[in-house]
DNA sequence: TGAGATAATCTCAATATATGAGATTATAGC
DNA sequence: GCTATAATCTCATATATTGAGATTATCTCA
């Protein structure tokens, strides 16, 4: 009468408790609030999918066919696709050019680009760039765990582009941390003179930092106010995007 | 009367054709069997899982949502669990000791060793070793991608261990082409005078490689017989330990 | 090594749930 | 705007899932 594949969502529902922490079968029925017996039978339809390994009495590990599935996830591919649209809203809501970025090797390479009606801004979709100097590239660069940061810091030189570009690693690395604390970047006038931006990242559910998303235009036009509505158009963006790529596995609406 | 998870089983089944490449519900539904209605509503539950991404009429991929449940798993932490029993019946029908191990940054790190009678081998699990000159080395280096592997041979030197080590690029490179076509690698006196070795791949279902595990032992003991023997039970333990990881997804039995 | 405790497994009738043919609606391509 | 094709919905029916309870396997620790 109301078909809500209410099997699979509960298969779904173990494999995530699994995921959480290896636990025992009673464990596993508690939290998910079903019998033994139907956990049993999930769990082995489960260890026999490949989804789950069983170590030994009370010990599942998520198992090498979930990974192998997984591997077929292209994030470079659905990243694109997926938020073009948000980026077209953006683009349209503020006026300025809206990019969509992730990091490669330590260098920012985008893959997305809607052009505003200024079009102040010359980049090119698939183009490399150097990530300590542009909002993209500074919250990817935040987002990094503290070796991969501390690595990227030390591996410089960085090249002034203009005057107001950070080339220095103390100041880049305490610029990285503010980024990191406060959930977007600005790039002012590091780039081109005339040029700012505000950046932030698409996180998956867990918080890892997958790429970012950006609103560029002529400096001027960056004023307190236009900056704080146009960070929180991008987060809000940003959220719907990886909503949208399927993360948090559809526990929140 | 026989519960079987007859529905998981065909939201995995869908999975895995969207896995394949992308696809349309028509085209899934035939590819299945299923009716489209059946299927319309699986892969409506599987997107809003987070399992599949739906970018547009007829394209569906895998989502995010499997890519982090996914990330749970854990190879370093699960391969020894589930390889050791099958290195103890190595280790015991050759009289040899039996290793498993997986690259890492160009190196051999052993994960498990179970010694034989004659304890001629002297690691240690969770040490780390070079690759070029044994046999679970040179099998795994076999297994890496035309780049990594040209990567890894023009970054030498190779030091000489003994008279039979393999120091220069070229034959390295025929040596590992040679390994990759037979799927086995030899170490003949290559880091000891008098220890040979017998390695063979851990694949998952796609063929790539995952993990080694070798015999060892005193040189003398390697005859032909006693090698090919070796190898193929080398070469059954692999399978064995792939498939209770859950590889090939239950495809197959 | 064995007794006690706890986890895994099995069975089967009751019943909630998935099923799918067919009609309808949305969307793409031209 | 028209046509072809994909997606979606409905609902009576068949069927697979369910789970309490009994049984068996497996650990733990004296």
């Amino acid at each position: 009468m109301t078909p809500r594949n209410a099997s699979f969502e509960k298969a779904l529902s173990l494999l995530r408790f699994v995921a959480t922490g290896t636990r025992d079968l009673p464990t596993l029925a508690a939290l998910s609030g079903l019998p033994t017996a139907t956990v049993h039978r999930y769990m082995k339809a489960l260890v026999e999918a490949g989804f789950l390994y069983r170590e030994k009495r009370g010990h599942y590990h998520v198992g090498l066919g979930l990974a192998e599935l997984a591997a077929a996830f292209d994030l470079n591919m659905v990243l694109p696709v997926a938020g073009r649209p948000y980026l077209k809203a953006l683009a349209k809501a503020t006026g300025k050019t809206a990019h969509l970025a992730v990091l490669e090797d330590d260098m920012v390479t985008y893959l997305a680009k809607e052009a505003g009606r200024d079009a102040a801004v010359y980049t090119l979709e698939n183009a490399q760039l150097e990530a300590y100097c542009s909002g993209l590239g500074k919250v990817l660069l935040a987002g990094l765990s503290p070796d991969a940061r501390q690595k990227y810091i030390s591996n410089g030189p960085f090249v002034a582009l203009t005057a107001h570009t950070i080339t220095e690693p103390g100041p880049l690395a305490q610029e990285l941390d503010r980024i990191a604390q406060h959930g977007y970047a600005m790039d002012d006038c590091e780039v081109y003179d005339t040029l700012k931006c505000v950046a932030v990242p698409i996180c998956n559910s867990r918080g890892d930092v997958l790429a970012a998303i950006s609103i560029s235009g002529a400096a001027d036009d960056f004023t307190p106010d236009f900056i704080d509505l146009t960070r929180q158009r991008l987060q809000q963006a940003a959220q719907d995007i990886a909503r949208k790529l399927g993360t948090n596995n559809g526990i929140s609406q």
